[in-house]
DNA sequence: GCAATAGTGTCTTTCAGACAGTATGAC
DNA sequence: GTCATACTGTCTGAAAGACACTATTGC
């Protein structure tokens, strides 16, 4: 039963982390084991309480940093972070009135024992079968991805995914798991290294375990793309 | 000063509106008047406390019917209203640790005078010269405006600025306004009709004053376009 | 030379961008 | 017929989509 007076409405704020990683040709989440009531032993997004006078972004840092160990950077570029969007049915808690400001982050694939700092255990799990988390997760995750998948088409996004330098066949393989779909190698690649700023060689090449070597990249100082990367749209109508 | 500790944050929240229409050729805002400390006197978006047990959006609602007087519905069309993104810096008000949840909206040209329930003065006011707002309003404006230009790009948002009918004359208008350049009659009448969804034909005519009668349309089905209008981009590097 | 992956060139089609003239109604 | 506005048709250029072969390395 929700009760609406006129009083206003004092909350709590957490903020919670959608941090999304290509491992494994998939597209993945971390995510944790909840040590503590509500929802104890579920599975979750990781999160938790904004602190007194501390800024909303600043929490989502700490909470970044904390979950993948490595103080929001990787060798010296930054995590991509940004905020979702925020919710706060009065309901979504048990505990009370608590708003939660989600977060998105974006992770090349990291060292594979992602250790908290404290002892809850985390771990990655491909999206498609992140279901059932705890709180109103399910959501924040799903609003998340979405988010994901519309910024590769018209940002640059997808060079988060990746690591300091990147072939192009790997930038290819973030889009084909983030959108679930093949794109063709030559037609990606006249568009990426078409696009002003996208990505810059670095000279030099990665030699695979078999196999031709494939040059380097590094992102370029373009943030959006214009003309934008298509998908095929899948158009749902009102 | 800002002050961090381990203890929880324990805020109130607001939500503030931007609201948004094409008057007089131009992209307005309301603005109101402040009648109380802080900022009192001082314009500032429309907006107020979540209560006790309401919904944020439910909240965000009820202050769009409060100061459009329009209950969120024009002749059974719903203003468009979206979560736009949460402002929390600490000491963004000096009242305490008031975190607000900023939404968009779009309405068409409403009656002239926008009388709030409340006896605080509403008005319209050119986003170009809305300068100098109460808090952080001026960059919840940016962000609102911002929000809207892209979404104009992918979305068929544009609809949401006009009445329940319209010509397709009064659409372009709307991107014109917006966007702050000229469109190609031609060009932009071969896209928005081409568009499967966009507009559909009512069958109908508006007579204006002088010229020749323009067919009218209403809203289509579809809510995004692919590919999408292009604006000529003002790439920002990192 | 064989296996494995990287990388490229051309044709076709679609669509954006530029541009000027005709249509309809009121007076 | 004049004024004012609505509306349309064609050409051009850019870029997406489809498609198959050559290049480089380790073995």
């Amino acid at each position: 039963m929700t009760l609406t007076t006129r009083a206003r409405a004092v909350v709590q704020l957490t903020v919670d982390l959608v941090i999304l990683t290509v491992r494994e040709a998939r597209l993945q989440v971390l995510l944790v084991v909840r040590g503590n009531e509500p929802y104890r032993d579920q599975l979750a997004l990781p999160g938790g309480f904004v602190r007194k006078g501390e800024d909303i972004l600043d929490a989502a840092r700490r909470e970044l940093a904390e979950e993948t160990s490595l103080d929001g950077a990787l060798d010296g570029t930054p995590l991509h972070l940004e905020q979702l969007r925020t919710y706060g049915a009065p309901e979504r808690d048990p505990r009370g009135r608590i708003v939660s400001v989600a977060h998105l982050a974006i992770a090349p694939d990291l060292p594979v024992p992602v250790a908290g700092t404290d002892a809850r255990s985390a771990r990655w799990e491909p999206v498609e079968s992140a279901r059932h988390l705890a709180f109103d997760h399910d959501q924040i995750l799903a609003d998340g991805v979405e988010r994901a998948r519309s910024k590769l088409e018209y940002t640059t996004l997808a060079t988060a995914f990746c690591r300091e330098t990147f072939t192009i066949g790997e930038l290819r393989q973030v889009y084909e798991v983030v959108w679930g779909q093949t794109l063709d190698p030559r037609n990606f690649n006249r568009k990426v290294t078409g696009t002003d700023g996208f990505v810059v060689p670095t000279g030099e090449k990665r030699i695979p375990e078999t196999g031709r070597p494939a040059s380097l990249y590094r992102p370029g100082p373009a943030t959006t793309l214009s003309p934008p990367m298509l998908r095929a749209t899948v158009d749902r109508p009102g």
